[in-house]
DNA sequence: AGTTCAGTTCATTTTAAATTGAACTTCTAA
DNA sequence: TTAGAAGTTCAATTTAAAATGAACTGAACT
């Protein structure tokens, strides 16, 4: 017995346009910023459900295997874009995307760009303490340089914040 | 008859460090945001000369072919990153690393970013006219998601200019 | 018009990154 | 304590991206 219109588990052709889109845009996103496609294309698909999914869902609707299921949720918790939970009584986890741009930007920034920043202070004054040894005519370019990536750094550190408070709101 | 001290064409160790870390940091850089390392490594590499270097000199320094350092000049040209010249008289072409923020922050920006987001905008245009279509029970979740995207849509389109402002300065 | 060399193009190769899947671990409930 | 399923790990494979280099184009000089 086939079940009629309120909740078809077959979806119509308008929702797995929509499905397929919202996956779309979200794995173009992820590339963007230099993350791997499959996981954009993971909270994509949890973006446009109406419900938590497991592990299992998503590998059947996307055609991944569970290794890529896996490591891709993981990451994504981990950035804070989606959020895992397992009813008690339950065997399996389930997954919905955090639809609040917050969780999104605050981890983008604090897991991709922060670790750099930090790795590039002490890379910056490693770099000074190396200026006396040049040869003197060299000296005053390198200093000038070396001020002027420190500068950019700095920069970008004050940044942080006021991107963050930017792009979040609500 | 070698030369001596003062413009020694031997580079000594300090300035081989330097110039190493320098091109280290832009390829880094480059990497983070999706772009080849080897651009950033031309990049630091022109960022850490005294003077205008030619193709020829950045293959043999870089160790990378003709092909590659020749697409790797022009991206960077077209970024806005580094500025090419002749003299005339001349046969070659030399470069140098434009050294303030501006350019390169406004090249990221309009080449990479805005037109994502152009791209972007359509897309949402076309997925709104899509709701209709969808079973009635769905139709409310999917507005919503659809509002939500858009919301970050247009904080990102607002963003742009704010962080170009904030990042450049002079 | 011919020669030479700087620079470009693009089909092939190389390299790096992401994905797979089989073996393993962990958790739950009987 | 065992059985079975969910979930993880990681060596091996696949895939996508970047680098190479040989053939080509075009400019400068003769």
């Amino acid at each position: 017995m086939p079940e009629l219109t309120r909740s078809s588990s077959v979806p119509n052709a308008a929702q797995s346009t929509l499905e397929h889109e919202f996956v779309a845009i979200f794995s173009d996103l992820a590339d963007l910023f230099g993350n791997p496609r499959s996981h954009g294309a993971i909270y994509g698909l949890l973006f446009s459900s109406e419900r938590p999914l497991s592990m299992e869902e998503i590998t059947a609707r996307l055609g991944i295997s569970k290794g890529s299921a896996s490591q891709g949720l993981r990451q994504l918790e981990e950035l804070g874009a989606i959020s895992r939970t397992k009813e008690d009584g339950e065997r399996i986890h389930t997954y919905v995307a955090r639809i609040e741009l917050k969780p999104l930007v605050a981890g983008f920034l604090h897991k991709r760009l922060a670790p750099r920043l930090e790795s590039g202070a002490g890379r910056l004054r490693r770099l000074e303490k190396l200026v006396p040894s040049l040869p003197a005519n060299f000296r005053p370019t390198a200093r000038l340089r070396l001020q002027r990536i420190t500068k950019w750094h700095k920069r970008a550190h004050a940044f942080l914040p006021i991107a963050q408070k930017l792009l979040q709101g609500d």
